[in-house]
DNA sequence: AACAATATCTTTTTT
DNA sequence: AGATATTGTT
């Protein structure tokens, strides 16, 4: 066959380009942020396969579906529909299709379920209160982290117990009895035919380390190329599945890693620089490229971004540099309230469209939580900007949509347990805590599945006639799913269930909007089954176990959109990889960015800081940095002080009317002042200006203004409170120590500045 | 058992 | 503040 040579290898620089053409052995590669690694993964793999690697033995293992789709995509563009049948996805959906096939081997069914966090959860306050103990004491929370730790760490419950760190540990934090919760969580979860996000990772392990019938072997055979996106972000657990997979007779086995180690951001989950220092041992003959050209930003974001990520100490050295022009400098924005800054930043955004055409699809609002998401989604709907926000609850975690999954998981699987819980009341078919209970005491002495002890527990007459129609409708979807697709079970699923009349009979607008939710799952369903794009060489079915496969690890990136542009808003976290023209990092104040957890910890602030670094390098053209004096938080008004990040940025980089900026300057006869004591001027020292100065009237005075006071000389309004005559000011003085004044404006007498 | 009222907790980030 | 869990009432 002869393929027209894409001249692919054209469009890369020199290191690109020797980091693509470099097929054989270990090999890492650096890449700063906007340094091309996305395209230099995708035209390795592009590479290997034209000289005639067969894609299904090439692995490439992504952190998110979204930049595994995207790979794919571009890849195919270049060596056409082979691409499709590369192993390529994230850690976790790989090893479950991997799982899927083997899992048999280590005693879970094949089609197993996936428990979410939710699941795992409630699953361990059941086990709490099992137990016996004090669910305010063991939260069910703290102790699926220590679980997960654990896993992460391959400590089974065993070796847990056998730990004395940890057990000193949990002793010491009063829940000495977490290795037990751990070791019946383990088991229930084998029970109910389940694994966990940390089981998917961990049973990968145990099938290539315990290798039973040297299914190890077929694997190491079956990829002869791996590659890993993200390296930074995997943690130890990843980094040995990953050393399993090689196959131990290379010498010098074929492995290329990618990342940034300024760009680690998941420490908290397990992830590990470690990995890639280690990775320079565990590899003697590795080769390195390092990719420190950025193609993505300005002069004044790459040189904030560098001076900011001097701050840490320990990483990689490189040097990141642009050939972009200057470019705009970057935006400070300084608010009183969160409220108010929500409205600026929407302003702003109609600002750049208006005066720099900026598309909606083209900026994006990030921010360190999730809850800070409500406010921007207010002040752009006030402006009809539409928007779209990514992560908090997706999709899948709604209620009403988990309880259709739900039933599809029984259907599927009736061991498990954690769907059985959600739906056996739901809708109501009168089974409350009694009758429950009596079958949730069966399971645990029996040790057999809910399901199953819905057959041997003695209930009262009306219960068990409850309790029966439950088991013959679910029945009834398992003989449904034997005859049809995904599609016509789940919408019997819907119709059986008459979930939709519950809601239509509460006739609100909420549940108008669940029964939509209902529809669109429906809708997902079909789409599901009519497309087979994602097929192709791979063995997932089109049946409703396999949607359930599927849908397991998606979120909502991975959701189709109806609208095209619109402004999204997303956690910094989230915006890992992505780029846009304008970027605003709002809410940079202490306590929350950095996060009030980290403040304590060294290392912590530092993986703050690679967060802030990622998320300004995001920006391509402009950059707007925001934070508010006081925000809501937990309920109250909290104050909050400007982000030790945003002075970490040099000055020359900023607008000029920076508020930071200003208050520098202003600062500094302060200083002097300090050095010679005589240059400090009497308070009142403005009165001489008493004759030309005429007070501006009070209901001219806003927010940030810059004014002067006859008798406390220049400052800015940070605040203003109350209405029309009783409107108070809260005015930062600069020549006043100590915190602001606050002055009723009617009596002022302020004169505006400029 | 179902619903209403009250108490509690949350907020770090994600597969 | 808002969601969720727990308790109280019918």
């Amino acid at each position: 066959m002869v393929r027209k040579k894409i001249d692919y290898l054209a469009s890369l620089n020199e290191v690109q380009r020797a980091a693509v053409e470099s097929m054989e052995g270990a090999v890492m590669v650096i890449a700063g942020p906007g340094s091309g690694k996305t395209r230099v993964l995708t035209y390795r793999i592009a590479y290997l396969i034209e000289n005639g690697i067969e894609p299904w033995r090439i692995l490439a293992l992504t952190f998110t579906n979204k930049a595994a789709s995207e790979m794919k995509e571009r890849i195919e563009q270049v060596v056409g529909p082979g691409a499709r049948k590369v192993w390529m996805g994230t850690f976790h959906s790989i090893f479950a299709r991997i799982l899927r096939v083997e899992g048999h081997r280590l005693g879970y069914p094949n089609d197993f379920t996936i428990y979410d966090t939710d699941d795992s959860k409630n699953l361990i306050k059941d086990i709490i209160n099992s137990m016996q103990l004090d669910p305010k004491v063991y939260k069910p929370g703290v102790v699926l982290s220590r679980i997960s730790m654990a896993k992460s760490n391959l400590i089974t419950p065993k070796r847990y117990a056998n730990n004395d760190d940890l057990m000193v540990y949990d002793r010491m934090n009063r829940v000495p009895m977490i290795f037990q919760i751990y070791e019946k969580y383990t088991e229930r979860c084998l029970r109910a035919g389940a694994m966990d996000f940390d089981d998917l990772l961990l049973q990968m392990f145990r099938l290539l380390y315990q290798n039973p019938d040297n299914v190890r072997e077929k694997y190491n055979l079956a990829f002869s190329h791996i590659l890993v996106d993200e390296f930074q972000d995997t943690n130890s657990l990843q980094y040995e599945i990953i050393k399993l997979f090689l196959d131990p007779n290379r010498e010098n086995p074929n492995i290329c890693i990618v990342g940034d180690d300024a760009q680690s951001i998941y420490s908290f989950r397990g992830a590990t620089i470690d990995n890639i220092l280690n990775f320079e041992k565990d590899f003697p003959q590795l080769q390195v490229f390092k990719l420190e050209q950025n193609y993505r930003s300005t002069k004044h974001i790459i040189g904030a971004a560098n001076k900011v990520i001097t701050n840490n100490d320990r990483q990689i050295q490189k040097k990141i540099w642009t050939e972009e022009l200057e470019g705009h400098k970057i935006k400070l924005i300084k608010t009183v309230t969160d409220t108010e800054e929500g409205k600026r930043i929407a302003d702003l955004i109609v600002e750049y469209k208006n005066r720099f055409h900026v598309k909606n699809s083209d900026m994006a609002i990030l921010y360190r939580t999730n809850a800070q998401s409500r406010i921007f989604e207010e002040h752009l709907r006030r402006l009809n900007l539409p928007y779209k926000i990514y992560g908090g609850l997706s999709f899948y975690q709604r209620k009403e949509v988990k309880d259709v999954v739900a039933y599809m998981r029984l259907t599927i699987n009736p061991l498990d347990d954690e769907a059985f819980k959600r739906v056996i009341n739901f809708p109501k078919r009168g089974l409350g805590g009694v009758a429950l209970n009596s079958i949730f005491m069966k399971a645990e002495q029996a040790n057999i599945s809910l399901y199953h002890a819905c057959f041997e527990t003695e209930l009262s007459p009306k219960a068990k006639n409850a309790v029966n129609e439950f088991i013959r409708l679910i029945e009834s979807f398992m003989q449904k799913n034997q005859e049809s697709n995904a599609y016509e079970t789940a919408s019997y699923i819907v119709k059986k269930t008459g979930i939709m009349e519950v809601f239509k009979a509460e006739n609100t607008l909420e549940a108008f909007g669940r029964m939509e939710n209902i529809n669109s799952l429906l809708d997902g369903v079909q789409e599901f089954v009519e497309n087979d794009e994602f097929t192709e060489g791979e063995p997932v079915e089109r049946n409703l176990s396999g949607y359930l496969q599927n849908i397991a690890l998606l979120t909502d990136f991975d959701q189709k959109e109806e609208e095209t542009d619109f402004v999204t808003l997303m956690s910094v976290h989230s915006a890992k990889g992505l780029e846009f023209d304008c970027i605003f990092v709002v809410g940079l104040e202490e306590n929350l960015f950095p996060s009030y957890m980290s403040l304590s910890i060294p290392e912590q602030i530092d993986e703050e800081r690679r967060l802030f670094y990622v998320a300004i390098t995001r920006a391509k053209r402009f950059l707007v940095l925001s934070y508010a004096n006081s925000r809501y938080q937990y309920g109250e008004i909290r104050m909050n002080d400007p982000s030790r990040f945003i002075e970490e940025i040099p000055i020359e980089h900023l607008e000029d009317n920076s508020p930071i900026k200003q208050k520098l300057i202003l600062d500094k006869p302060k200083i002097l002042g300090g050095i010679k004591p005589l240059d400090k001027k009497p308070v009142n020292d403005y009165s001489k200006e008493a004759q030309n100065f005429i007070p501006d009237h009070p209901d001219k005075i806003e927010e940030n203004m810059r004014i002067l006071h006859l008798k406390f000389g220049p400052g800015t309004i940070t605040g203003i409170e109350g209405y029309k005559e009783n409107r108070i000011a809260r005015i930062d003085f600069d020549n006043l120590e100590g915190p602001e004044k606050r002055i009723v404006l009617k009596y002022a007498k302020l004169k505006i500045l400029q």
